[in-house]
DNA sequence: GCGACAG
DNA sequence: ATCTTGTCGC
């Protein structure tokens, strides 16, 4: 009889940062960082919020698909379940494509993302494979990664903007700040240059600090959290009706 | 050894 | 990220 609590103890016995390098640098090799992309239609937000609990964390994968560019959701997903690697700062992906995956890959079925904007870098990361561009490679959709903070690259001013700027000089992130609000980080993660990478996010920027389809599915996560306690786990649902999508446009 | 360190 | 009371300011 397997229980929850052994597979959890399972996935960390098997998890070891050494492994996880190994794997980005897997994915850092099949990031595409030119444009290749088709026209975006549909823009997906992916974000994941917590809540302790006594076995440990539990976590809410939200992806909330918006129409682009009049950024209205038009479907949502939430997977549920007990997250059992450890947040460590570079693996930040493998903490959350636990419960991001599962949400993304049944959201697909219904809709197709053009787009997927994440919590989180994409490139600017010491392996050049931060949590967008894991999921951008994984899934094979372009993907761009919206951070709050620094997690690598040299901050440097030139005459058209402040970017992230790696070892070589190159340009892994562009700094977005407006004013009376704190900056953001945006670096494309796959099928992307920086530069329309900063330029999408942009077009997506209306009331807070964050892009809309983070915004929304940021919001949406820490609803679920507060509304919804399953018994057993994993869990995974559709966000909610016509009337619930209409609270988020 | 020391500082840095997405969510 | 989460936990968590009151408090400062528009």
């Amino acid at each position: 009889m397997t229980s929850p609590e052994d597979i959890c103890n399972e996935i960390k016995r098997r998890f070891t940062p050494s492994k996880a390098y190994r794997a980005q640098r897997w994915i850092a090799q099949h990031a595409v960082i030119e444009d290749m992309y088709e026209p975006v239609r549909i823009v997906a937000g992916l974000d994941v919020a917590y809540r302790r609990s006594e076995e440990g964390s539990i976590g809410y994968g939200v992806v909330a698909a918006l129409s682009y560019p009049s950024m209205k959701l038009v479907d949502c997903e939430v997977f549920i379940n007990k997250v059992c690697v450890p947040y460590i700062p570079g693996l930040l992906a493998f903490r959350e494509m636990a419960v991001l995956a599962p949400a993304l890959t049944r959201l697909s079925s219904r809709i197709k993302p053009d787009l997927l904007v994440v919590d989180g870098h994409g490139i600017a990361h010491p392996r050049r494979a931060g949590i967008a561009t894991h999921v951008g490679v994984v899934f094979d959709i372009p993907s761009i990664g919206v951070a709050k903070k620094r997690l690598y690259g040299r901050e440097v001013t030139y005459p058209d903007g402040t970017y992230l700027v790696d070892e070589n000089g190159n340009k892994i992130a562009a700094i977005i700040t407006r004013s009376g609000k704190s900056k953001i980080y945006v670096s494309p993660g796959h099928r992307l240059s920086v530069k329309t990478s900063s330029a999408l996010i942009r077009s997506m920027l209306r009331r807070g600090r964050l892009p809309e389809p983070t915004r929304v599915a940021d919001r949406i996560s820490k609803e679920i959290r507060t509304s919804l306690t399953p018994r057993s786990l994993p869990l995974h649902r559709r966000c909610g009706d016509s009337s619930f999508y209409s609270r988020f446009s």
